[in-house]
RNA sequence: GGAGAGAUGGCAGAGUGGUUUAACGCGCACGCCUGGAAAGCGUGAAUACCCAAAAGGUAUCGGGGGUUCGAAUCCCCCUCUCUCCGCCA
């Protein structure tokens, strides 16, 4: 959520930042500017209206403890109607209030000055390359023909379970999925300064507010565990991400300046609806409907947001490092970042059986605009409150990377050479064909 | 799932319709006192909003609604916590 007041007091500026992104916003800043406006005209003429009411009742009190009867009724006559008044005005504010605070709701992030302005994918500049592209000589095979052959993935008894885009991982593809998740863990946590915790998978719709994924992407969801009484317990949402409860964790508390920076590191399985994306349901693992994340959150003070948001990135970096891949970092354009985004920069891994780069992380400063939603401050040595920036980041997505480590490692013999860090965890060097 | 009890400031805890402007205490910050500290004394201290600012005002006693001139207090609904019972990985 923007500050209402720097609309309010820079409405060009936040104008022509947003037009960065491409959407059209004028006429909704416009609109909350009247309706800024009239929310205070209303709350002017209220509030006298209450101290007055106040005041009344106060020397109607000192009336009564007097014995003044007939003096006190004839106070209560006098203010019957004042009341009424207030109780109408009170309405129409509220009234005000909810429609401007739902149009504050759509509005995105304003993009960091430092972002490349441009409107989709092909707009966004790479930033640096790490490794290249394995020359095979062989021509290698897709994580589908990989998977297939050494039993990893049962992706026709999957989709028999729960359609399309959700995997069955079988026996070494199972286990392997679990050593890369243990991996990324103890790398992060052990290495880089994250503080492990494992949330709920579900959520209700006030955490997807928090982070910006509601209102707007709401059929993206899975919403699940209705309850006996669905207008009574509201609806749960299976988490698109960990960083939906975890950067939620602090929500509505006001934190010691001294308590930041905090660094969370989650692993959850994600769900996501997909709907209308290219590519679901075709075969394979690159987009389906569940997979695994160990996601990275870091609540930080306002002037240590973007140091830390390269930190993360190269937190992320590491693991393809480690494990051999070869990858690009990009940052995202002004108009193919993310909602609630001020700067993001992607990790794009190669993949040599596709021939192409996967996404396999995310890293995002956003700023104060999660903070304001989800009402989350810190308390500084001077006793000001403010609104800390929120990092996310991916470290990292799991079908992806499991595809990019089977189609780098895999070898003539139609084996995949585990790469050396993983195999304490896979407690195995190689996984081969069955005999 | 059943029964009961509860939710008040940083903590603890009074407060059953009107000088409550939320008592008393502990803890905290600052000042006085002191060689320095403790004790003692004094002062201050929540959050959001309105107002250009200051002064001031409004709202908030788990959340929402109601009664009333006036609600922490009375009524209704909800949420959460604790205890006991049942069920259960």
């Amino acid at each position: 959520m923007l500050d209402i007041k720097l609309i309010r007091e820079k409405p060009d500026f936040v104008r022509q930042r947003l037009a960065t992104r491409g959407a059209g916003d004028d006429a909704r800043i416009d609109e909350l500017l009247k309706l800024d406006d009239q929310r205070r005209k209303i709350l002017a003429e209220v509030e006298t209206l209450k101290a007055q009411r106040n005041r009344v009742s106060k020397e109607i009190g000192v009336l009564m403890g007097q014995k003044k009867i007939a003096e006190a009724e004839a106070r209560k006559a006098e203010t019957k109607d004042l009341g009424d008044k207030i109780a109408a005005l009170d309405k129409e504010a509220a009234q005000v209030e909810a429609t401007r605070d739902a149009l504050m709701l759509q509005l995105p992030n304003l993009p960091h000055e430092s972002v490349t302005i441009g409107k989709t994918a092909e707009d966004n500049p790479v930033i640096r390359v790490h490794g290249e592209k394995q020359n095979y000589a062989f021509k290698p095979k897709s994580h589908v023909e990989l998977c297939e052959s050494l039993k990893l993935v049962d992706f026709a008894r999957g989709a028999k379970l729960s359609g399309s885009g959700f995997l069955l991982y079988t026996n070494w593809g199972a286990r392997l999925e679990r050593a890369l998740i243990q991996f990324l863990l103890d790398l992060h946590v052990g290495q880089h300064g994250y503080t492990e915790v494992s949330p709920p998978l579900m959520v209700g719709p006030h955490c997807l507010e928090g982070v910006g994924q509601f209102p707007k992407f709401k059929d993206q969801y899975y919403g699940v565990a209705e309850g006996d009484d669905k207008e009574k317990l509201g609806k749960l949402y299976l988490v698109p991400t960990a960083e939906t409860p975890v950067a939620n964790i602090h929500r509505e508390e006001i934190l010691p300046e001294k308590s930041l920076p905090v660094f969370y590191c989650a692993y959850t399985p994600c769900f996501r609806g997909e709907a209308g994306a290219a590519g679901v349901g075709t075969r394979g693992m690159i987009r389906v409907h569940q997979f695994d994340k160990v996601e990275l959150i870091k609540i930080v003070k306002p002037e240590e947001g973007y140091g830390e948001l390269e930190k993360m990135v190269a937190n992320a970096e590491k693991v393809l490092q480690l494990l051999g891949l070869h990858y690009r970092v990009i940052m995202l354009c002004t108009g193919d970042m993310g909602f609630g985004s001020a700067k993001t920069y992607d990790i794009e891994v190669w993949a040599p059986g596709q021939g192409t780069y996967l996404e396999v992380s995310s890293c995002s400063n956003c700023e104060d605009f999660q903070s304001r939603r989800m009402s989350l401050r810190f308390k500084t040595e001077g006793g000001d409150n403010k609104f800390p920036h929120i990092l996310n980041g991916s470290g990292t997505a799991l079908a992806r990377l499991f595809v990019a480590l089977v189609e780098t490692c895999q070898q003539a013999d139609g084996s995949v050479l585990i790469p050396e860090p993983l195999r304490p965890y896979l407690k195995t060097d190689k996984i081969a064909p069955a005999p």
